[in-house]
RNA sequence: CGGAGCAUAGCGCAGCCUGGUAGCGCGUCUCGUUCGGGACGAGAAGGUCGCAGGUUCGAAUCCUGCUGUUCCGACCA
């Protein structure tokens, strides 16, 4: 903390504090609102923000923990450039894979360049030149640094801008073990930098996409506002992202109750006008949904069935041997031609495509769907005897209450912004990039990389949507840019006032508090507004009042009431509040 | 990338339809009075009305183009 308590910025008569008092327009989320508010930010373009004094004291402070722990488990930090040759990009297919997300730009001499949304490349660069024996493994080299991706549509202030602070790690091992090690020593380390920070935060399972790996986790925190729905159980400790939260069926089959019987359906087109004009329970109905097949179907098209009820988790099917990456729906008249009736009419019953069942479908009996003929429906339908027994794989998303995967209870579905991802990349980059070491034996061997971020300055944004109340931020004591604020009352009238508010700062700043005076010359109540509004933890007033008592009022940000203590007590008081510690 | 807005003083807005010398609130500056939850009086500063064309005697206002920015959607580590 002493690494702050630089001099004159501690009043704020002299601080670049530009409160606003009224909300701001064109703000959706409280961050957004707040750290406007409060003086934190300014925008300078769309997804660009500069950073105002009290904005980067938090950044800092969220810097701080990051760089404590990643030392503390063993990585190095470096610093990388922002800027990158497009030679590197190349090496691993990047440069023509990346869209425009990825800021390409020429130098002087017409050399391409990017401005780094990662540094994958980078850093595997370095570590090939440097690092050539595995007795130099394992290796973590993090750096906290500027990223830039062209994000299609900046929003929600600093939670999706373009420019952004990461922290960024990269393990090298000489195997798959030692790769899973660093990967589980980093998944601690993030454990105890959201434990320091304060926040509510879950570790969930991620679907590892396109990078390919084993393993991917990633840290949310839990927020109304959050950008993705993260599902866990009730009942243990599995939690995951939408994309990959596993589904299972809910129980086995019933046996079939009733015959299979056809019905004119002319103008029932969707599940809803099929359970409201026949009174089908939505539980026994089924969609049909034709996709392109993978090189490796027989088929050109498949069929994916899914409960009436449910929807379609687009990266489990696209992560399907027998669908095709990317996930393309068919189109109308493919589909047309295909199954000889339009998108309203399809079901399994004498299906001409490979059908891939959800498992909750594929346990379904008497249910009803298309006939594959305009306008008709079967119900009564049953697997297995009035169309063949079809394959399954879990293919939905998951809902509030399904059993978990793991059977120790039923799901939950909550928004999470996604603040940290912890990835075993395996030999995806050093294998394209050559990044060897001499093994034990005098062989090439290529390296296991892992890569960890951080996102910083989303983490300020997360802090405050999760910690806030209707009068401004409530920090959490790791983040708060100032632990106590000072407010003088008086102090033209009684000079005692100054003094004592002056002491009390500067005995609370030589215990290691970062310790705010608010001396501007306005009355009481804008000057309490502001510090509540910059989410101050801990409030002193000294007022004339109270010093003929010999006390000051103290405030705690997150209670109602304050409460007096004596003038000379009041330093040790606050010094004995643990939380304020981090 | 598709759809929809917006652009007038530092911030929030009115004026535009119906063209005629740019206004309000907050904030800022000066002086004085105030000082326990966004005070009061008096005075003052601050705007080529996003940019470029066009129509007109005259454009913040009408027309065209451009730029910026925001929202919804699609997309996305």
């Amino acid at each position: 903390m002493q690494d702050f308590t630089y001099g004159c910025d501690m009043r704020t008569s002299q601080l670049l504090l530009p409160t606003l008092k009224e909300d701001p327009i064109d703000t959706v989320v409280i961050s957004h609102k707040l750290m406007l508010r409060a003086g934190m930010i300014r925008q300078l373009a769309s997804g660009l923000y500069t950073w105002l004094p009290l904005g980067v004291r938090v950044l800092k402070k969220v810097e701080r923990i990051v760089r404590e722990e990643m030392n503390h488990a063993g990585a190095q930090e470096v610093l990388m450039s922002g800027v990158q040759p497009a030679e590197l990009w190349q090496e691993t297919g990047r440069w023509s894979q990346f869209g425009p997300e990825l800021l390409r730009l020429k130098d002087r001499h017409e050399r391409d360049f990017c401005l780094g949304p990662t540094h994958e490349e980078v850093v595997t660069d370095l570590v090939r030149r440097e690092v050539n024996s595995y007795k130099q493994l394992p290796l973590n080299l993090y750096q906290i640094q500027t990223k830039f991706r062209d994000e299609v549509r900046p929003r929600f202030g600093v939670m999706r801008s373009r420019e952004f602070i990461m922290k960024d790690a990269y393990s090298f091992d000489i195997n798959e073990d030692g790769m899973c090690q660093s990967y589980q020593t980093m998944y601690d380390a993030y454990c105890r930098i959201f434990d320091r920070i304060g926040l509510d935060y879950r570790a969930v399972l991620a679907d590892s996409g396109a990078i390919g790996g084993s393993g991917s986790q990633e840290f949310h925190v839990l927020a109304e506002s959050g950008e993705d729905d993260i599902i866990f159980s009730d009942g243990s400790d599995y939690a995951a992202n939408i994309e990959k939260g596993a589904c299972i069926a809910s129980g086995p089959r019933k046996a079939p109750r009733e015959d299979m019987y056809k019905v004119e359906t002319p103008t029932q087109k969707t599940i809803d006008a099929l359970v409201t004009d026949f009174e089908l329970p939505i539980e026994q109905t089924v969609k049909t949904l034709i996709v392109r097949a993978s090189e490796s179907c027989e088929s050109d098209f498949v069929a994916l069935i899914i409960r009436g009820d449910h929807s379609l988790n687009e990266v489990k099917a696209e992560n399907h041997a027998k669908v095709a990456s990317p996930l393309t729906f068919a189109t109308e008249n493919e589909i047309k031609k295909l199954m000889g009736a339009g998108p309203g009419s399809l079901g399994p019953v004498n299906c001409p495509a490979p059908v891939i069942a959800d498992l909750q479908a594929a346990v379904c009996s008497d249910f009803g769907a298309g006939a594959n003929q305009e306008g008709w429906h079967y119900f009564g339908i049953n697997w297995g005897r009035d169309c063949s027994e079809p394959e399954t794989a879990d293919l939905r998303n998951a809902e509030e209450g399904d059993p978990a995967p793991d059977g120790s209870g039923t799901y939950l579905i909550r928004r999470g912004i996604e603040v940290g991802h912890v990835f075993q990349l395996g030999q995806k980059y050093s294998e394209a990039m050559g990044a060897t070491v001499l093994d034990e034996n005098g062989k090439q061997s290529t390296m296991f990389m892992g890569c960890y971020g951080i996102g910083v300055t989303r983490i300020v944004a997360a802090a405050i949507e999760q910690c806030h109340d209707e009068r401004g931020i409530c920090w959490p004591p790791s983040l708060a840019p100032y632990h106590v604020c000072i407010v003088p009352i008086g102090g033209n009238k009684n000079p005692a006032v100054d003094e004592q508010a002056l002491r009390i700062q500067q005995e609370l700043q030589s215990r290691g508090l970062d310790v705010l005076l608010d001396d501007r010359n306005m009355g009481p109540g804008p000057r309490f507004a502001d510090m509540d509004l910059i989410g101050i933890p801990v409030r002193i007033v000294v007022s004339a009042k109270t010093l003929e008592d010999s006390e000051v009022e103290l405030k705690q940000r997150t209670e109602e009431e304050a409460s007096r203590v004596s003038l000379k007590d009041v330093v040790d008081i606050v010094i004995t509040l643990e939380w304020l510690k981090s």
